[in-house]
DNA sequence: TTATTATTTAACAAAATTGTTAAACAAATA
DNA sequence: TATTTGTTTAACAATTTTGTTAAATAATAA
């Protein structure tokens, strides 16, 4: 044992996420990771034996890096304010970080199982949709399915990213202005979520 | 000539368009679209010689099949609020009858050529982006981009169909609960775009 | 009925992709 | 230095996928 660590098992696990989750080039292949992480092919099958179970693998990574994200925040002792605030303004950043995250998920989803979530979830999750709740009575936010307003606020963030190509080509936006008005969006999607 | 059309031409790139862009398997094979029209593989590239036509082609009918929904809406010389509402609801049925087209076209972009709009789209939608303004300045809307406006307003409608699997396990939706929530959205989009 | 068109069947070839194995080489550790 | 671990190279096999071709069959139109 003691197996010296070289790094590289997790390299190609992070350059996957580069290619699937960030570049979005959901049909790459194991050559395709190999090449852009700079080791042989054989390596990668050395270290996952299967394409498949590194797909699972980047893909349980990915899940429990978004909640070791939300959950701080959905959990804290702040106002909800303070916690809409922080949440879009840190989601937004990981979202533009791995834009194609969950595209990569949904469409590996209907090639094998159902990803399942851990029950772990549903405790930060279930306490932050009561938050919205009360939020909603003290007249912060219109009246509506919590679930709903979580789905306005995840689409909010992740549409104008996912689809950005799409974007700039049927809006006529350059790549420069793209940029811009991602920033501006923080203030937008509160805005049009939260009223004082 | 004067060839005799049976229309399976058509059902072949209608089959191809369920399988990408309805049920999102955005890693089909000919084969598959072969077995799902059913007709022999031989007769996908009698028709249209190669997979990337068949791509290509039914791009081309997804962008056209858009612009012919969007152009009357946005043309039509009613009231914004009324052709806000139309779009709403017609754009919305068209989403859930193919979640996943944006997606195919943005995932088949990063393999081949960029997309490319024909000047077409500028001449309804450069209009409407002025009709969004006018909005705004008469208190309507938030003030904003325009462009900012149409993103909140596609992503709204996009991302909980395109996503709908996801939301479902992560905040526990039921199939029989989503269906009903997707009816509900028509409403709570229009609401939180549009103050009378 | 004859000719044309649509479709299937079968048999391939070529390429791409995944996965395995054995041997060699490189680098770090004991 | 000897040994272990990491990595590459090379050579395969198996499978999948795309694409082509020729012949047979079915259906329709002239």
């Amino acid at each position: 044992m003691a197996a010296r660590d070289t790094g590289t098992e997790q390299l190609i696990k992070d350059t996957a996420k580069r290619i699937f989750f960030s570049e979005g080039k959901l049909h790459a292949t194991t050559q395709d990771i190999a090449d852009a992480a700079g080791v042989n092919r054989t390596l990668v099958h050395y270290y996952f034996r299967s394409r498949d179970i590194l797909f699972e693998q980047i893909i349980q990574e990915g899940k429990e890096e978004w909640r070791l994200v939300m959950e701080p925040i959905l959990t804290g002792n702040h106002p909800f304010k303070v916690k809409l605030k922080k949440m879009i303004d840190t989601v937004l950043d990981l979202i533009i970080a791995y834009p194609y995250r969950e595209l990569f998920v949904i469409t590996e989803e209907k090639r094998h199982a159902e990803i399942q979530l851990d029950g772990k979830h549903d405790l930060f999750i279930k306490p932050f949709l009561a938050e919205i709740k009360e939020e909603m009575i003290k007249g912060h936010i219109k009246t509506m399915d919590p679930r709903q307003f979580m789905m306005n606020l995840l689409s909010l963030m992740s549409y104008p990213v996912v689809s950005a190509s799409l974007q700039k080509s049927v809006l006529r936006i350059s790549d420069a202005e793209y940029i811009k008005m991602m920033k501006q969006r923080k203030n937008i999607i509160f805005e049009m979520l939260y009223q004082d």
